[in-house]
DNA sequence: TGCAAAGTGTATATTAGCGTATGTTTTATG
DNA sequence: CATAAAACATACGCTAATATACACTTTGCA
């Protein structure tokens, strides 16, 4: 299965499954091709053609590649794979919030931790806005992308330029963002039905 | 050991040996021939049979060569003790640790280094993956296989099939691998439970 | 709708480096 | 001087990576 893999095989991998999470497909021929330094495509079309071979990537129906889930051996469980979500910094007014100048760095996320075919980001916790029950300043917030919600989720909302963490709640057109634990600080904030919910906070990783 | 070999092959040796822990691999016929001032690549290829038959060298099972012994500088007791431990090269991927394919050559260490009941391998520093502090491209990491460590340990985890040192940390049934200084390049890497150590670092050899 | 531009996967031929092999010349030694 | 070992020049086949080109699809715009 994964047994003789070369460093550029392994680094495609890598490059691949990094692209799968970040921009939901694979990477073209020329894509890749920079990614591994190679300077014609022909060596990443090779490259490939390769792991085809060795049943890493499978070619569907359409002719578009496919990586091929692997099952990893109990006694390699010691071998973590990650990929790479971008970790967002402060939320900056009126920005979108994927733009280049808010992404802070990459933080390594076991695959593991991410559901398929979804993307997410990380959000560092700060201020008071998202003080949730179970959320301190600097945690980081492992957020999956999409825009609606189920009753009780605890979402990810914009208010007033504000990442704010609340438990969502929606019932006759309206909708109401609920603090886990209401005290006089934190009250429900009630929304009409016309605003976007950034994502579903998925973990909370504390540092 | 070191008892009938000619000059040249003497100092093959040492060529061998510097570029196995500068490069991390043994080098080319071509590449020995120019350290030796040979002009014929013929001339470097027979060094090395004579080199194998003589038992300083051995063939692996791939085909490429591997040094049998392997002393570690005169400092670390010339009269003291020794033990043999593998150093162990690139971390092929999905392969055991300690598959042939993957000893590079046995390294005699003092036993003062060592702890009794213990298996213990080396593994060369390269790249950034284990930029941490003190340790350089190049040193010698002395680990001790084991399983399971203590919030701070410093150990040595497979990430993306690559050899990455960091501090252990587990938290929340997650388990996030700190860099000993967070920038741009290093961020923790988050990982869930059911991920295994390969060891703890007890020693860096810098050579 | 039509058409150019850009991006896609693929193909051909070339280059560079590898280990190895052939035969010749040089060097050292009895 | 004779002979064997050592070093030589050169070449072969193999692999990876290269530059460049081709035909096809998608995209945006007039």
């Amino acid at each position: 299965m994964f047994y003789d893999l070369s460093d550029k095989e392994l680094k495609a991998i890598k490059i691949i499954r990094n692209f799968l999470v970040n921009q939901g497909r694979i990477p073209s021929v020329r894509e890749l091709m920079t990614g591994l330094d190679y300077k014609s495509p022909r060596s990443s079309a090779i490259l490939l053609k390769n792991l085809e071979e060795k049943k890493i990537l499978r070619k569907k129906n359409d002719g578009s590649y496919q990586i091929v889930d692997f099952e990893i051996p109990e006694d390699f469980g010691s071998r973590a794979q990650t990929v790479k979500i971008p970790l967002l910094g402060s939320v900056a007014c009126g920005m979108p919030i994927f733009a280049d100048e808010n992404i802070e760095a990459e933080v390594s996320i076991s695959i593991e931790m991410i559901k398929n075919g979804y993307k997410y980001f990380l959000l560092r916790a700060e201020g008071d806005s998202m003080d949730e029950a179970g959320i301190e300043n600097g945690d980081l917030l492992l957020v999956r992308q999409q825009q609606n919600a189920e009753n009780g989720d605890r979402i990810l909302a914009l208010i007033d330029d504000e990442a704010t963490v609340k438990e969502y709640n929606k019932s006759n057109g309206m909708v109401i963002l609920k603090p886990k634990s209401s005290n006089k600080i934190h009250q429900p904030i009630i929304l009409n039905e016309n605003f976007r919910i950034q994502g579903i906070i998925e973990n909370i990783i504390k540092l």
